[in-house]
DNA sequence: CGAAGTTCGTGATATTTTTCACTATCACCA
DNA sequence: TGGTGATAGTGAAAAATATCACGAACTTCG
């Protein structure tokens, strides 16, 4: 969760390249929402989308729809709005949900099988590449899922042999929070460099590799908390 | 205007309600990870613990934590920090953790049976009392989980009706996205005031109905983005 | 081709959130 | 009991984010 923003203000010269574009986290996390409803606009047909409809459909005020777009791509086009397939295939290469990456999940209980299998990983760029537990009654049971056939759950214990072998980027953690950050030290270890992490911890790594805490709670006590009022 | 903090003590009336308080967003998504980390404090036999202490825990700037924990309990102690049974308490007042509130789900999906037999529910201050389905296989199965013995899915054309009856006040949607707008639209109609969504579309409610939206899509495409720079 | 109507991109402004910096408060100890 | 050290609370400054508002670009149509 680390957002170190360069103080390099310096204005889009050369657009071309996708890499280095920073973006404020609000409108990184803004960005899957246009996708889907540009998504579903080219879907239907529509050619153009203009921000106001974007925003009337996701409840965003358009010029945030238009200064988070114009971060990404300053290619809409006035009286029109912006071509939706390119827009697309834009957020896709920002998102990442072109190249393919191959992640390990570890933690083969409900939630974690329950994202195994998942099918729209697949179309966000992400591949479960190998599970594990440390169960000894789970280990060779069989994933579920479509595209999931004749594999199985691994032994925790090859864990690090296979992202190291591998070079798997992305590790997913759905275990219970008191091993948490014991996987994380493994998974860290064998080089890997971004954590997902659904365990109820906040953990502990070095600075170059990121974590994001999908943590269920914060979304109950929001609710929680409105209710109570 | 400048030093009477004396004379103007509290900011406004008693702080005894906890209801009417108004937290920041971020403060408040930052307050179950405190909840946590006192928790373990407590439970380890700490009786005071300081913002400096819970900020190192958690990567927080100490002054994050002073504010954050003066929005929502204004009494620690100088020279020794946050009294950690009493801080705990407090902060399960504001998330609500106490007051059970009832739920149902809807979408006996992998990712709904999950949520379902998470066991931490109960200590958050959810109860999901009825799980509903469209898929007539699905009616009538059993649930998993530890506490839910005995209980089993519901056709979805049931719903209104208990939630009505019931009083029900918070829906949780784990159904497929092209249907998900329906079973809203059926929870709002039925008085329901908050909605955990976890399909991962935008749902249009009523401004009263509050909706949490809790979107995959989010924490892939941010690590995927720092993943491809 | 010109006028009317949309819509983008963005400087400027407002609002929110974080961080800094300092004082008052309290514990602890000799 | 007074001195020392630690820490809470909080104005004020800084940084980040959102909104406003307007000119420029483009379309459409007569």
């Amino acid at each position: 969760m680390s957002t170190r923003q360069a103080a390099d203000k310096s204005k889009s010269v050369e657009d071309a390249s996708p890499e280095s574009i920073t973006l404020p986290r609000p409108t990184l996390e803004r960005l899957p929402a246009y996708y889907r409803v540009v998504a579903a606009a080219v879907k239907s047909g529509e050619a153009y989308i203009a921000s106001s409809e974007l925003g009337r459909r996701l409840q965003i005020d358009d010029a945030q729809v238009r200064r988070d777009l114009s971060c990404v791509w300053g290619k809409g086009r006035p009286g029109l709005g912006y071509k939706a397939v390119d827009l697309l295939h834009r957020l896709e290469d920002v998102l990442g949900f072109n190249n393919v990456t191959d992640a390990v999940l570890v933690g083969a209980g409900r939630l974690g099988l329950a994202l195994c299998a998942y099918p729209g990983f697949r179309s966000y760029g992400i591949q479960i590449v190998a599970v594990f537990d440390a169960d000894k009654n789970k280990i060779g049971k069989k994933l579920p899922g479509e595209g999931n056939a004749g594999r199985v759950i691994l032994p925790v214990d090859k864990l690090g042999d296979l992202v190291r072998r591998l070079r798997i980027q992305l590790g997913i953690i759905t275990v219970p929070e008191h091993e948490a950050q014991g996987v994380a030290n493994t998974m860290v270890e064998a080089g890997i460099r971004a954590i997902w992490n659904f365990a109820p911890v906040s953990l502990t790594v070095p600075s170059d590799v990121v974590v994001r805490n999908e943590d269920l709670a914060i979304g109950l006590a929001t609710l929680q908390h409105y209710l109570t009022k």
